[in-house]
DNA sequence: CTGAAAGCGCTAACAC
DNA sequence: GTGTTAGCGCTTTCAG
């Protein structure tokens, strides 16, 4: 009844006293399971409803050697993939009764250190990160940690786990190589500095391997310094592109959102998609299946990779022996074309209009 | 050197037998301020490098009643502002040497109540959450927690500590006001469903409380069941608005992202924004400002909203009295006005490109 | 500079 | 059904 007034939070001992039980008792009228009489439970629940009182889990935790939680730990880049990976994994360990626990977004490898440090130091049950590149401490500390790792998104070279990812290097060089066939020969690449997105950085190098080996090699690539604003960067990094090369045929961008602002760019300066300059991207989000025209991208099943996450995590914990054989799995990516790369435009319902009005006039 | 076999983690016990001194001094050693001789310190920190040590952060947080870090618990919808809250909140709080914790996103009270008791549990010295709408039992336990509550986004009708947040009912009242002065009278509003996004419905009262005021009753609502998919629901149901009234001169849209998919729908049927149909939206993310036309839309300030509360955690923790001295800051939404509701379209550079092949076959 | 003792809040393993 | 004892891994406090 009595507000906790005190700075000292509630405790089981607390309840016990109010009670009239043990510390013990009180342990147990507050598990599902635990035996008590009917009567002292609903006492005891009373009470600690009353206080407000939370069981202590760092104290749980210390005397069962079980934390409960897995941690999660992802880059910010790329923030609109991660979301739905990022929903798709707690949706799934959350279904099964494993709590989610996510680390702040990190921007480079020495960060995500810093942060699988502090994530390991709570005792996760299990630990969900992106595939790397990691710090050497940091694969040693995963890897030292003897909990079930699962690296997800890109796949690793050396997986210290489990991995459900896909390789940049080849989603790069597969579109490089869609590209190509469809005849573009002048071909920019727009993304963020490899530094803060390593991702990025090994889906241009598969891209641009690529095309050198299709004897592609006039390759203009242009970048941008900072993870944040990234249409206005690449809308920015689109402009220095057209101005170095007029004549480029075909933009690969890092992520839809670049793609967008680099399709905007074009537009407003008179080249149009895809006959004056093919706009491709990776990615696939909602943005790319809706824009006009639509944005041909690379889909890596962003949800599923996060639902896949949690299924691993969850069998692992479950099943020790399959924790101990770590599964790698290569998520293919797959290639969805659309209006910005391929077939010649027709006049929408707008032109039409618009052009009615210019007649008009 | 010997790598840990055993489930058991290696603990301070370990290292001090290692290195043949007590507990007390591998726990000074391993802290940046504890008084040990150099060449202890450097045996000691040098065997924890080899083991993998990292300390146990629950037995920390239980010996010295301090757990370190901060709760954040957010709701999944709107995805787009609470990306750009949180980056803010995270980089304000990491900057201050303070650890955010970020729980996963909730669809409803029932399920932020869920994951508020997981947080507390665990004993944060802080909560950041959004303003709710709470279940009874959430809000009197974030009373009984006795640390520093901070509510975000959209403000609290009863706050329970700090606040930082906009009014969505002045948000939906002042576009609606703004649609109604530059001559719209048919409008409608695209939203979700109020049960997993409140703050969209409050949005929509204050849309629709404004309209009424000003006369314009015959408003149209059309909503969505699910969070996700959020473009194509909003196309889907701007089709079915513009089925019911095909005369409709405006759409409100709960989201940037929502408002793009009306907008290309509207397109797609030969209406063209704003001479046909208005497209407003709320969020002022950059899908607003790179869209063409560009979306006129409510700027909450995502990203300093974030700032701003870590600014208030971080002095809450240092600050006794402030903390005890709930603050609260109403957020003005800046109405940022686009060509998507006002202006007239000229045929840009794409149009006269198609005009002029359109008139050449 | 180092160590021994006590205890943080809780539970496992036994008693009764 | 309930209580007792003994820790979980660490820090605080007090002695040296």
């Amino acid at each position: 009844m009595c507000k906790a007034d005190k700075r000292k939070k509630t405790t089981m001992a607390d309840l016990a006293r109010l009670t009239g039980v043990s510390v013990m008792t009180v342990s147990r009228a507050l598990k599902p399971n635990g035996s008590t009489s009917a009567e002292t439970r609903r006492r005891i629940l009373e009470a600690a409803e009353n206080l407000g009182y939370l069981v202590d889990r760092s104290a749980v935790s210390l005397a069962t050697q079980r934390s409960g939680f897995v941690a999660v730990v992802t880059p910010r880049s790329p923030e609109a993939l991660f979301q739905d990976i990022r929903n798709g994994l707690c949706d799934g360990l959350l279904a099964a009764g494993v709590e989610p626990l996510l680390s702040p977004p990190h921007d480079c490898p020495a960060q995500e250190e810093t942060l699988v440090v502090a994530a390991l130091s709570r005792r996760p049950e299990a630990i969900v990160l992106a595939g790397g590149p990691h710090t050497p401490r940091c694969s040693r500390l995963l890897e030292q940690a003897n909990i079930p790792v699962v690296e997800i998104f890109n796949l690793p070279k050396q997986p210290i786990g489990h991995a459900i990812g896909f390789c940049e290097h080849n989603a790069g060089r597969r579109m490089a190589r869609y590209l190509t066939k469809e005849g573009y020969r002048r071909i920019g690449f727009l993304g963020g500095d490899p530094s803060w997105d390593p991702c990025g950085g090994a889906l241009r190098g598969g891209f641009l391997d690529e095309l050198r080996h299709r004897g592609v090699s006039d390759l203009l690539v242009q970048g941008w310094p900072r993870p944040t604003m990234e249409m206005a960067s690449a809308a920015k990094a689109t402009r220095i592109l057209l101005r170095r090369d007029p004549d480029i045929d075909a933009i690969m961008c890092v992520s839809d959102k670049a793609a967008y602002a680099a399709l905007q760019v074009c537009e407003q300066r008179g080249l149009q998609a895809p006959c004056d300059v093919a706009i491709a991207s990776f990615g696939n989000t909602e943005l790319a299946a809706h824009s006009t025209p639509g944005l041909t991208s690379l889909d890596i099943g962003a949800c599923s990779i996060g639902a896949r996450a949690a299924d691993v995590v969850v069998r692992s914990l479950k099943d020790g022996q399959f924790a101990a054989a770590p599964s790698s799995e290569e998520i293919q990516t797959k290639l969805k074309e659309r209006g910005s790369t391929h077939g010649t435009p027709k006049p929408c319902a707008h032109t039409k209009q618009l052009l009615h009005a210019y007649m008009m006039r």
